[in-house]
DNA sequence: ATGCATGAGAA
DNA sequence: TCTCATGCATA
């Protein structure tokens, strides 16, 4: 079977080693391993023995009475929380308390019109909410909501907010930026996530340092992790020299459910899902998952995750390679990811 | 760098 | 259930 691991947990008990070796091909290899490996823990205790355990739930198929597609805001108010499954064991996540203001609405860069709109955003919107991989209007819808103290002076446009929502070519500058330091600075993304735990309580995976080097994130995500990479960097190259003290957490072995290595072509009959309906039904994803041979679960999770990555600041393609808009010919969304580190 | 997964909180 | 932030494991 090609999906070798539709559902089995694999036990890592890991006591002998799980460096797989890695021949450095690129920077992050060096102590990429090692943070990982430190950073192995923390899973609920709860062995869920029983990952089929979901029966039947045909019934809320017909709970959803909505008008469209997403008719019912999309866009939720919800917070942002820190890491609070990795800790270290001595480091109360309450006391960060950095100055993210971004208690804004700020995720317009995307939905255009139900940026303002609170109550009723949806009147006609979601039929251009992303039909399309051209997220071009992520950038203008901005700057709308009253921004208070800025509005009596009509000093120039000097784009240096740094207290309030920035934009979203300020976050696509300043990851760039970020990337290039970091790597001038000799630090590695898994460097980052664990210094941002030392430094300031919130330890981030490598993973999410790429991301948001990549602009791979929501926008309010982003938004969130500014502040924080922003002040790693000052303290990075202001400390540039001294012993950064890693204190590490010990790796308990924990256990997750091995990924699901989904077929390619079975991926391509979820995609063709997808575009027809991005938000099944509970039953239509019973049935989708049975004719695909997937567990139900499976399926659901595939749909959330292919929703969510709609909902990034890059699109999937990224930059078409020789696509440049040095010549000013491409006026529609500028080259924005980081060609090739 | 990215695919599949988890979990908290909102609907 | 969904969204959203986040990460292990993997290509």
């Amino acid at each position: 079977m090609a999906t070798t691991a539709s559902n089995h947990y694999n036990i890592l008990t890991s006591s002998s080693s799980i460096v797989h070796s890695e021949p450095g091909s690129m920077q992050q290899a060096t102590a990429y391993r090692d943070a990982q490996t430190l950073l192995q823990s923390d899973y609920s205790l709860q062995s869920n023995s029983h990952p089929l355990s979901h029966a039947h739930q045909w019934i809320t198929a017909l709970s959803h009475g909505e008008g469209g597609p997403w008719s019912s805001s999309p866009l939720g108010e919800q917070d942002i929380k820190p890491a609070v499954n990795l800790q270290h064991q001595s480091r109360p996540p309450h006391l960060v308390h950095q100055t993210h203001g971004n208690h804004h609405d700020s995720r317009a860069w995307r939905t255009t019109t139900a940026a303002h709109i609170p109550s009723m955003a949806t009147s006609n919107g979601q039929s251009l909410i992303y039909s399309q991989p051209g997220f071009s209007v992520m950038r203008d819808a901005h700057e709308d909501h009253h921004s208070p103290h800025l509005s009596d002076h009509g000093h120039p446009p000097s784009q240096h907010q740094h207290q309030d929502t920035p934009t979203s070519d300020d976050l696509e500058q300043f990851a760039k930026q970020f990337k290039q330091r970091r790597i001038k600075l000799g630090f590695t993304q898994a460097d980052v996530g664990l210094a941002l735990g030392t430094l300031y309580g919130n330890v981030f995976s490598q993973t999410t340092i790429c991301r948001f080097e990549a602009l791979q994130l929501s926008f309010k995500n982003m938004c969130k992790l500014k502040p924080l990479l922003n002040k790693w960097l000052e303290e990075a190259d202001s400390t540039s020299g001294s012993p950064t003290s890693l204190d590490k957490i010990a790796a308990q072995g924990r256990k997750r459910k091995k990924r699901t290595s989904i077929e390619v072509s079975v991926k391509g009959a979820l995609e063709s899902h997808f575009l027809k309906c991005p938000k099944p039904a509970a039953s239509e994803i019973t049935s989708l998952a049975d004719s695909l041979q997937l567990e139900k679960e499976v399926v659901r999770v595939w749909f959330c995750n292919r929703r969510q990555k709609e909902k990034r600041m890059t699109p999937p393609g990224g930059p078409l390679p020789g696509t440049e808009d040095v010549y000013g010919d491409t006026p529609p969304h500028h080259g924005v990811q980081t060609p090739v580190q």
